[in-house]
DNA sequence: TAGATACTTGACAAAAGAGTCATGTTTAGG
DNA sequence: CCTAAACATGACTCTTTTGTCAAGTATCTA
């Protein structure tokens, strides 16, 4: 369970464009710089950025990346999935299939409802944070995120004796 | 931000082993067989499992992988780490470096406060959840583990605006 | 209409992850 | 002590993910 480098970084060139002038917007050189990236890899990322109909472009010189809608409107969920995904719990089952050509457990699978409940979770959190919410220095971020946030994803008290 | 192969392969041997004669335990063969997985990549897997404590093996005509400690003993999250690890945010920041040998952001992150409230709500999860409740039936599983678990992750209410 | 700046794209190379294989070690049973 | 069953391990291959490169197209300025 790992977050992906695309997501990462392509988080990052994000909420560069989020802080910078909303009509100039930013050249990839500019984001690149601001990042530490290589331009290549920050023009490969915003290439996936404007494919999940993100940002969008304006060439030649003057040029540069402006995004589509204000921070506001734009939501951690909505980057994620243009970036990698986080899979659904269909799509897990579909992957893990062994040798076999479907899930061995398709019709019965325990562990099925135990990523569907993370995962749940998961967008439910990135679909109620925004651009916006990332922006204004780490203190007040963290402050801002940490209300109401724990705890979380608790279980059902009485079902430890395991069995069935 | 997917599920790795290792965690989830991984995490259905040691099922089969919750589920199997705990004093008899299971050979590689039968674990690949209920998993449709190939002996080689099982013993992989159990290997793996094996160094993170969680497992112990029998050999020899009659030998077999045994569980270390009972279902209801073993979180996810221990099954988790042993497998690939959730990465902690020390860990993304010390990843994620770019072009430079150490995050351009290291000083003052927005990001890591979001993947920290993320990751630690995950773990809260993970830990509070055990083999034996991901044992009984699918249907049994959701239920006991949806009880009490959404909403999830919520943001502190007052924080739409962006800017700062 | 040249030249500079900047976006666009497909193909490629390097690294990491997934899965296999060959070979070796241990043990039960004849 | 030989054989078969079962675990043990390092090296290897295949695939996916990361990141780079080269060769384009569009636009502004002069």
């Amino acid at each position: 369970m790992k977050i992906t480098a695309q997501e990462e970084y392509g988080l990052r060139c994000l909420l560069q464009l989020a802080q910078a002038n909303e009509e100039k917007g930013l050249t990839v050189k500019e984001i690149a710089l601001g990042e530490g990236l290589s331009p290549a890899y920050v023009e490969k990322l915003l290439r996936l950025l404007g494919k999940g109909g993100l940002i969008h472009s304006v060439r030649g010189v003057k040029g540069g990346y402006l995004l589509n809608k204000s921070p506001q409107e734009i939501s951690l969920g909505a980057v994620v999935r243009a970036l990698g995904k986080i899979p659904t719990t269909r799509e897990i089952c579909d992957r893990f299939t062994g040798n076999r050509t479907s899930c061995i457990h398709i019709d019965n699978c325990c562990i099925r409802a135990a990523w569907e409940t993370m995962t749940a979770a998961i967008h439910s959190f990135l679909d109620k944070t925004f651009l916006s919410d990332l922006v204004g220095g780490e203190t007040k971020v963290r402050q801002a995120l940490n209300h109401q946030t724990l705890p979380v994803l608790t279980r059902f008290p009485g079902n430890r004796g395991g069995g069935g």
